[in-house]
DNA sequence: GAGAATAGGCTTACACCGTAAGCACGTCAA
DNA sequence: TTGACGTGCTTACGGTGTAAGCCTATTCTC
């Protein structure tokens, strides 16, 4: 009795807070940004919403239509390419903005390469960056290209550095102990790279518009039809 | 006792073909190759193999174990860059020949970018192409750089290639299906490209080559100093 | 206002997953 | 001969996504 009344009680709070699809992904989305991806499980996330896993599926389909809703919510996050400036300087804008919602959201890159994605969100982004070359002038086919080699560049650098297990700030001194695995006998580059960090000569540290930019220059080289 | 024999008999047959870590290894290969990376697990393994889950334990510590045993596998099939050429063909070579294997393994690109890698042959890659570029004359630092843009294009390229959901030869019919979802009003750029697909004028296939060789190109000017 | 339909919680149950614990047995060294 | 070891096995546990169906508060229809 006392608890029948305690959850009615419960739900009853449950309901004024209206537990919706928007909801339910803003809550997918902060667990996952701080727990992980694989913290990610119908029953954590129904847990975090003070509700049973079940409930959730009143709101979304199954795991994967919760996943592309969150996929979608965080493309939305993207700068669109401004429409008022060299498309150059747009689609660099445009990448660096992706680039860092990827970072803010280190489990998106994974999904985003691994389903379909037509969301809303997806579909203006996609559109308004064929938008932005077609305005100044490029092909569909050159586009597209484009389009493609840039989206490769911000996937597969974000992955590569999302994953990496070491902190920028602590290159140095895991090098140093990542040594004795570079016999200079057998691998005497990767060992001439991990001394080259070690002493500051290098950094370490990958730079986004580094490859970012050789593929954006060599774009505005082919729209200028230089010979090279 | 009729079963128990059969199942003695299963036993001596299976330790005939002597279980091993390389057996295991292959067999998973083929299986992710076969029914996708989502097939494995160990007990779907065993099976194939002709044992209990539980057997393979003998051999790889654990599933990790047994991913990072399967990456290391493939990233063998790898061509090292040649060093008897130019570091710009020979480092194409490389890529060229790193994303058939992805290809052939589209799993593999996943997993790559998701975990450390530290197995022979990964180390072996890295510090071939490491090689290559410091023989050209590159600093440790703009080759680090070359390296990391270049692999952000294979994972990048490959993992969207694989993980799209249309065959390249239905492009202009799924195009002609997907149409209805592009109202010109609301997403006039992605509209015009489906139609330019439809039209046969644009074959919607993106070529691995085409980023690569922007970031190449980029690559050869710098280390020839042009002021582009 | 009465009764039906609906929406959105809930519980239960199932098949699958990775793997810890420990048993059974064949092989081999001392 | 004996004991250790390697390598197969069974059992069991806590996790997963989700199908099926129950319960009740709200909303719609007459």
């Amino acid at each position: 009795m006392t608890e029948n009344s305690a959850k009615n009680r419960t739900k009853s709070a449950a309901q004024t807070k209206s537990l919706n699809r928007d909801t339910i992904l803003n809550a997918a989305v902060a667990l996952a940004d701080e727990r992980g991806i694989d913290a990610l499980s119908m029953r954590k996330l129904a847990e975090t919403l003070g509700i049973e896993a079940m409930s959730l599926y009143n709101h979304v389909k199954n795991k994967d239509d919760l996943l592309d809703g969150m996929v979608d919510m965080v493309v939305a996050e993207i700068e669109l390419p401004a429409t008022n400036i060299h498309w150059k300087l747009a689609l660099r804008q445009r990448a660096i903005s992706a680039q860092e919602m990827l970072l803010r959201h280190p489990w998106a890159s994974m999904l985003i390469v691994s389903r379909i994605n037509i969301g809303p969100a997806m579909l203006r982004y996609s559109d308004a960056s064929m938008g932005c070359l077609r305005a100044a002038g490029f092909s569909y086919a050159l586009a597209d290209h484009a389009i493609n080699a840039i989206d490769s560049h911000i996937y597969g650098f974000t992955l590569l550095k999302s994953n990496f297990p070491i902190e920028e700030q602590e290159y140095a001194q895991a090098a140093e102990q990542f040594l004795p695995m570079f016999p200079a006998s057998i691998y005497p580059h990767a060992r001439g790279w991990a001394e080259e960090v070690i002493s500051g000569r290098h950094s370490g540290i990958n730079e986004f518009t580094f490859g970012l930019d050789l593929i954006l220059d060599g774009l505005e080289r082919l729209a200028n039809g230089d010979q090279s």
